[in-house]
DNA sequence: AGTGAAGTTGACACGGCGTCGAGTCGAGCG
DNA sequence: CGCTCGACTCGACGCCGTGTCAACTTCACT
């Protein structure tokens, strides 16, 4: 199952042509409608409207609301991914400096995007291909992060513990939990760097055993 | 906002009514439907046929699927409470001893009702009601959690560290969605047994500072 | 200018929801 | 015993969102 929704060899003849902006314009569509709407409050109709076109139209690009919102994640991953470099790829620093700066730089890029990461998460409840894709996407991350403690644990700088894949999906899950959370109560400023105090705290005491500074 | 469904002021006269009994047939059926659909996937005139009555009779008994399903939870709640008892109640074995057995006990409860619960977590992403409830549900044990925390630092038993109450928030999390995560992929002994160390080595991490014997 | 693929549309059938008014049941009372 | 009133039940209705279809238009390329 390769990244979803992406286009079948692309053609990439010239700019794009009136479908990739038809498909672009549902997606900023739903992008825009996700905020001040839930998705499950949002209709195919509100969508094709908002992109104007007739709602049966949005079919000939998409299997369903649920489908455009899982393409428009795409993009989203990437951001996620650039934030957390730092940390997948080590580090001389100590991990009191750069975890909560990997910490804070998710928080960011997901704060971006919180609009379409609360609404794929809630879809996840409901469709299982947004569920599919969301944990695929968790599995992916689960697995860097129980690399990236071995790796610490091999090199003598983190103490031995709990079994590297359970600990990697327990602090993931925390994260990706802590974030959803803090966007759906529309956290401030204070609330959110209590968080990110509270999350370095965990990964460091339970990763380095290291209290932060 | 009194515990919702709580019967207003039961009259209590002589045993369970026509009403009560069937009231307690639709949510005996809700429970055993959810054994094998998903709550997104239940109709209440599946809910309805397998309780005996016709698809509008439900109404008179609850406003909707989630409503049946809220009022499901309440009797969960009341065992994870039991379950967390010894960790609120503070010990003075050391927590290297209580708090794997209290993480390992709430797991219990939560498998119990597993299927009532990732109903419920799936409902919070599609129905406000659901989610006002779990929320009111997760603030309370992040308060109580809090507040033990803070109790064990200042008798001395734990080191200062990040804010209490954004640390318990952070630590809730992650069991709430570990759990939910598990009952998800259907994990079995040995996964449940990983996630348990996994846990109980960062919530000792996190608090005391200890390394798990 | 002609052709075929890409794109677009309104109309349709379907399924689930929530409500309503007309009814039944059953305990208590005169 | 029969009446009454509130608790309960039901079928029917209107509504809304979904997904599909066949017919039509547009457009790039010969």
């Amino acid at each position: 199952m390769p990244p979803p929704e992406a286009a079948p060899a692309a053609p990439e003849r010239r700019g794009p042509t009136r479908g990739d902006r038809r498909r672009r314009a549902i997606l900023d569509a739903v992008e825009l409608l996700l905020r001040d709407r839930s998705i499950a409050a949002l209709s195919v109709e509100d969508v094709a409207e908002a992109a104007g076109i007739a709602r049966s139209g949005f079919y000939f690009y998409f299997e369903s609301k649920y489908a455009a919102l899982s393409a428009l994640l795409a993009g989203v991953w990437d951001e996620m991914a650039v934030a957390a470099a730092p940390f997948f790829a080590g580090s001389d620093e100590p991990p009191t400096a750069y975890v909560p700066r990997t910490l804070a730089a998710l928080d960011d890029a997901w704060t971006r995007h919180e609009h379409v990461l609360v609404a794929m998460v809630d879809a996840t409840g409901t469709d299982p291909g947004a569920r599919e894709l969301w944990e695929l996407w968790m599995r992916r991350w689960s697995a860097g992060i129980a690399e990236r403690i071995e790796a610490e644990r091999a090199a003598g700088r983190a103490p031995a513990g709990a079994p590297a894949p359970a600990l990697a999906g327990v602090l993931l899950r925390m994260n990706e939990r802590s974030c959803y959370d803090a966007s759906r109560r529309g956290a401030g400023r204070r609330d959110r760097d209590a968080m990110h105090e509270a999350l370095a705290a965990v990964w460091l005491a339970a990763v380095w055993n290291e209290r932060s500074g």
